[in-house]
RNA sequence: GGGCGAUUAGCUCAGUUGGUUAGAGCACCUCGUUUACACCGAGGGGGUCGGGGGUUCGAGUCCCUCAUCGCCCACCA
């Protein structure tokens, strides 16, 4: 059957299989098992709104690689797997299809009819990312899968809303928000981008009703907003502008003492600006100021309306008019304004952003409709001061992309302060640790705010806040209806119910758990549902403990949490990983996790993260049907170093003729596009138009993942070379310390090995553990000692121990390799296990059926052997010499004779090798010592660092000239070197100050060299005598 | 404006507490199809470690500063 092994690993035929075998097998299943240790991460739940792309398959990767080392070290390891129902993103991906294809909104099709096209959408999505990530080979729990609107996280949150509203930490209050108007819903400031747009900022004056004599008869203010003033309810100078003026200077002149020549003449210019701003502005802001104090009034243009003048610092004295208009319902800004001046607060739009009535006779007008007739009325009015063009930064939704409006709103909010403060407890006192540990900071920064969490979104995807509420006409109404409800309350549903009276008598009363009956009873006393929902992260929030069915006890719960570790990025470190501790220790009064590993983040070409909407993104199924899962896996694994972002160059994969094309700014978002080396065209994503879609679709993939994929490939064919030779491997205990020197220097390695990789993922240092089995796989384990067993193995009487010292190498280094690259590795072990089944140096077993839950190495301390690997080394180095010498001097067939000087220690370690010097490098011994002097006719290479030349005896063959050539070159690099030591040596500060052996290794070194340079001398002279 | 990070070979990145001649993969050059692997093997070329200053016997590594880039937070009548 190995015969019938091919040359490459098949992963398009074989992954499938194995994946299957393994979930048939109940590998992936987690159960609470008393006997062993538990170990578990809860995955980040990808959103619904589309396919996953590789910094996905980058975290999920990290994800599994740490799970699979713990099975196999003995946890009882669970995944729990899941997907995010991701609020206001997937409404508005389902809203604008509707939109696209039938040209509706959501209202023309109402709530429950959208909200059952949006479970649509989850449920594609939900099984191409699930199907995605079993094609990565994540060993999760599928027997858990969640989804966050499920009933059993619904269960969660409404237990949780009921706790947090009977604590009073739930309260409903008015808001600014980021208006969407159209998805006619808030959005959050996360999903708010800004846009550089030319504007303009329009300066016009605002009259002041019954001007005394003397004082200014209107009062000019400049908005980039001009349609807003319709909602004014007041104008704003500063309290006190001379002294504010006056500390804007010390500040400067402090700047300016402590500044650089290149800043100075910056910070003077501002300074004159101040000077200068107090002679033409101030007395006229003092007057205004005093005019405020008076309780002086304007007169609103256009509507006419009596507005104050009102001194409030908002007002900065040092810029515009140092008059402000105060719109308080459309500026957050203006809103704090009015909160502490005590105006009134004017909508004055519609959800649509149209006007409403309070515009007067601009109401239905649009935003853009009411700008323009606004300033051309302020014109006609004779009240336009100056227009001047502006850069302006302009608030978009990132959903719909279209402007944000600053919108009044009731809103629920969590009280932030003593939650924001376990959450920072937790990490400060490393209940929680973060890595790498500078995430920290912005962790503590940000909860430090403690700013009060809105949580209501006026959407219909989501759980719908569990709130009914009245507003009761008459305090005697409340109290009536607060008696009926706590009646209702003491008729058995003290667990189920409760109430709160808030202000113009509202009375909000919150339901804890789906309950039509009580639900109904509350309806029937009038009360009606809030329309709104959660926040997104507000269930994502109680994904550890609501995936193992809390508020429910049950033992899942008890054994699996706090989970061990969580693993994600960057970006939703505040919004998401706070927020998990927070609610993790007021629900549950644990932490949700104790470490959090932050990952890196994967950018394009151009160093731009991966998107849909750029279309840079990358699908990692598209990798994986290139290359494969384990090559996804590996390469991926490989960049995973905890300083910084990669960037992965991405190409098309040309369909035709299978060569790659680059992804560029320009090319990524076209439809279709001509391969650079066939010509023949290809879609993209992008494609919509009848020919376009006609034409066969390139994947996208990325290079970077060729080295894995060769890897892959070597790990194949090494271990296809180990069928070939381990039929009849013993099966008898191997005494180590009696073996040869190559078997000796392997162990030692895997031993060092082992514990590396160990460590290192240990630690989250991905990338070390990946390098770490490359090296050991490509450059010790294949290239030297399979390459050193040949011949052994070709000899009955040392063909036994190599066999078992391969066998067992093999076995480990899979074991090893198994959680960064599962599939090749099970299907390796499979093969293994038929034709040796019984494996081990000290007292061999049989080993499992699956690799994947067969146990992680212990590093075999006692094979660690720091002489052997020098040893190995000195050969290895002497090796090279020797191929060095042949290639430059282009020998390919012909076996060369080869002498070593050395110390009598070193040749009597090499003796042994020298049919390894015939097999690896074509060259026969002739002499091996101290006495060894160099031939006339020899190829020399000097290795300093061991006190060892190698010549190589090449008579005929020898190009004088080049060897000359390359012996200049060494002997003035070693002057160099000499004259860089000599110059060390002879400085005594150097001598006297740094540590002992360091200066005795330079003296050595130095000593060294001297012996190569007068090797190199002689060898140049008898080249050049034998030229002449 | 505040914070965090980055700048090392043509490209993408490593470089552990400061200490021999700064590494890897890809790309490039030369040679080679010996029975695991051409997705291979052997060898090679290529770096004033972003600029400047400092600390130190010694700096890619520590400190200051400048430049460029990226991200987060705040603000923008």
């Amino acid at each position: 059957m190995t015969k019938e092994l091919p040359n490459r690993f098949d992963h398009a035929q074989v992954c499938r299989e194995i994946y299957d075998a393994w979930q048939a097998a109940g590998c992936f299943a987690a159960k609470a098992d008393p006997e062993k240790k538990p170990f578990a991460i809860v995955i980040p739940p990808p959103n619904v709104t589309g396919a996953l792309h590789l910094g996905h398959g980058l975290n999920n990767t990290l994800q599994d690689v740490l799970i699979r080392m713990r099975r196999m070290q003995g946890y009882s390891a669970l995944w729990m797997p899941g997907t995010d129902h991701a609020g206001i993103a997937t409404q508005a991906v389902v809203e604008r299809r509707l939109k696209e294809v039938e040209n509706k909104t959501r209202h023309d099709l109402g709530r429950d009819a959208l909200v059952e096209r949006i479970w649509n959408w989850k449920d594609q999505y939900e099984t191409r990312i699930l199907n995605q990530l079993k094609r990565m080979g994540c060993s999760c729990d599928w027997d858990r899968v969640r989804f966050t609107l499920d009933d059993v996280c619904a269960r969660a949150v409404r237990a949780t809303f009921f706790d947090l509203f009977g604590k009073q930490l739930i309260y409903r209050g008015k808001k600014l928000v980021n208006w969407d108007t159209f998805l006619q819903t808030a959005v959050s400031d996360d999903e708010v981008f800004h846009e550089t747009i030319q504007g303009h900022f329009w300066h016009y004056n605002y009259p002041v009703i019954d001007p005394k004599p003397g004082e200014p008869t209107e009062v000019t203010i400049a908005t980039t907003r001009p349609e807003t003033m319709l909602g004014d309810t007041a104008v704003a100078v500063h309290p006190d502008p001379e002294a504010q003026l006056e500390k804007i200077e010390t500040d400067l002149r402090q700047k300016l003492a402590d500044a650089t020549e290149k800043e100075r003449p910056d910070i003077e210019a501002q300074i004159e600006a101040i000077r200068k701003r107090r002679e033409t502005h101030l007395p006229r802001l003092i007057q205004l100021r005093d005019m405020a104090l008076d309780g002086r009034k304007l007169r609103l243009p256009l509507l006419g309306r009596e507005i104050p003048l009102v001194a409030d610092i908002w007002a900065k004295p040092e810029m515009g008019s140092g008059c402000v208009k105060v719109t308080p319902a459309h500026d957050p800004n203006d809103y704090d304004v009015a909160q502490r001046q005590g105006l009134p607060m004017i909508n004055i739009l519609h959800p649509d952003g149209t006007l409403n009535a309070e515009a007067g006779t601009y109401e239905g007008l649009s935003i853009k409709q009411a700008r323009e007739k606004v300033v051309a009325d302020l014109e006609n009015a004779g009240l336009m001061v100056e227009i001047e063009p502006r850069e302006i930064e302009l608030a978009h939704s990132d959903r719909s992309k279209t402007a944000i409006e600053p919108y009044l709103a009731d809103q629920w909010f969590v009280k932030m302060e003593t939650l924001a403060q376990s959450a920072m407890d937790a990490v400060t006192d490393e209940r929680v640790k973060i890595f790498p540990v500078r995430y920290r900071k912005g962790y503590l920064d940000w909860l430090s705010e403690k700013r009060d969490w809105p949580v209501s979104r006026q959407l219909w995807w989501g759980h719908r806040i569990p709130i009914w509420t009245i507003a009761c006409e008459s305090e005697a109404e409340t109290t009536r209806l607060a008696s009926k409800l706590e009646a209702l309350i003491a008729s058995g549903n003290a667990n189920r119910l409760v109430f709160h009276v808030g202000e113009d008598h509202c009375v909000h009363a919150c339901i804890r758990d789906e309950n039509p009956d009580l639900e109904k009873q509350v309806e029937t006393l009038g009360l009606v549902q809030d329309p709104d929902v959660l926040d997104t992260w507000f269930s994502s929030a109680l994904w550890p403990h609501s995936t193992l069915g809390w508020p429910s006890e049950n033992r899942d719960l008890k054994y699996f949490y706090p989970t061990s570790t969580l693993i994600t990025s960057r970006d939703i470190i505040t919004l998401w990983v706070a927020r998990m501790v927070l609610m993790g220790l007021n629900n549950v009064g644990q932490v949700p996790f104790h470490e959090v590993f932050i990952h890196p983040k994967i950018m394009d070409g151009n160093g731009e993260t991966m998107s849909k909407s750029k279309g840079n993104g990358v699908d990692p199924i598209d990798v994986i049907d290139k290359f494969g899962p384990d090559s996804l896996r590996f390469g991926l694994a490989w960049i995973a170093a905890e300083t910084q972002d990669v960037r992965m160059p991405v190409q098309f994969e040309c369909p035709h003729c299978e060569k790659l094309n680059d992804q560029t700014k320009k090319n990524r978002q076209l439809p279709r596009i001509e391969c650079k080396h066939c010509g023949e065209s290809f879609s993209t994503q992008w494609a919509e138009l009848p020919e376009d879609l006609q034409l066969p679709k390139a994947a996208v993939v990325s290079e970077r993942f060729e080295q894995a994929r060769n890897f892959v490939n070597k790990l194949w064919n090494a271990a296809r070379f180990a069928m070939l030779n381990l039929g009849g491997t013993p099966t008898s205990s191997l005494d180590v310390q009696a073996l040869e020197t190559e078997d000796r220097w392997l162990l030692s390695r895997l031993a060092t090995v082992t514990e590396e990789v160990t460590e290192a993922l240990n630690h989250y240092h991905y990338a070390d553990a990946a390098r770490a089995l490359y090296d050991f796989a490509w450059n010790e384990f294949c290239s030297f000692y399979v390459e050193m067993a040949k011949p052994r193995l070709a000899d009955a009487k040392t063909c036994g121990p190599t066999q078992q010292i391969l066998a067992h190498t093999l076995d480990t280094l899979l074991r090893l390799l198994h959680p960064i690259m599962p599939f090749v590795t099970e299907s390796i072990w499979g093969h293994l296990n038929q034709i040796a089944p019984v494996r081990g140096l000290d007292n061999p077993q049989p080993a499992g059926k699956w690799l994947m839950l067969s146990s992680w190495p212990e590093s075999e301390t006692s094979h660690k052997d720091a002489t052997i690997e020098q040893r190995f080394a000195t050969f290895q180095a002497v090796l090279g010499a020797i191929r060095e010498i042949r290639s430059r001097q282009g020998i390919t067939r012909d076996t060369v004779p080869f002498a070593v000087r050395c110390t009598p220690q070193v040749a009597e370690l090499l003796e042994p090798m020298k049919p390894f010097f015939a097999a690896l490098a074509m060259a026969n011994s002739t002499e091996m010592g101290p006495a060894v002097e160099s031939p006339s006719t020899a190829a020399h290479v000097a290795l300093p660092q061991w006190n060892i030349d190698v010549y190589v005896d090449l008579e005929e063959f020898i190009d004088v000239d080049a060897e000359l050539q390359r012996n200049s070159k060494l002997l003035e690099n070693l002057i160099k070197q000499i004259s860089g030591k000599q110059n060390k040596l002879a400085n005594e500060s150097f001598v006297d100050r740094a540590p002992a052996d360091v200066v005795k290794r330079e003296r050595d070194s130095l000593n060294e060299l001297k012996l190569q340079r007068s090797a190199v001398e002689k060898a140049i002279k008898d080249l050049e005598s034998r030229r002449s």
